[in-house]
DNA sequence: GTTGAGCGTT
């Protein structure tokens, strides 16, 4: 299950999420998305979970403060449509 | 500052 993590500091970095993540259980792949010209962060980033309960768990942390700001976390969209 | 990359088309 794909979790779309969004509203991020800028400063925010893959490990950084990933350690966010741990409490719900290991993800399977952990990515903040950047520009891929500038390398600055775009603010939101993606978490997959293999496991749907650790995926639920996780969107908990939706509306949470992290870094100054609330989280925006739910399940993400297609990639390509 | 909010839903990912790339692939010499998608």
């Amino acid at each position: 299950m794909k979790i779309f993590v969004g509203n991020l500091p800028h400063s925010t970095t893959d490990d950084q999420l990933r350690e966010l993540f741990l409490q719900f259980g290991t993800p399977d792949s952990v990515k903040v998305i950047t520009d891929r010209d500038t390398g600055q962060s775009k603010g939101f980033g993606f978490v997959e979970f293999v496991n749907a309960e650790h995926a639920k768990a996780a969107m908990s942390l939706n509306g949470k403060e992290f870094g100054g700001r609330a989280l925006t976390v739910n399940e993400a969209r297609p990639k390509r449509q």
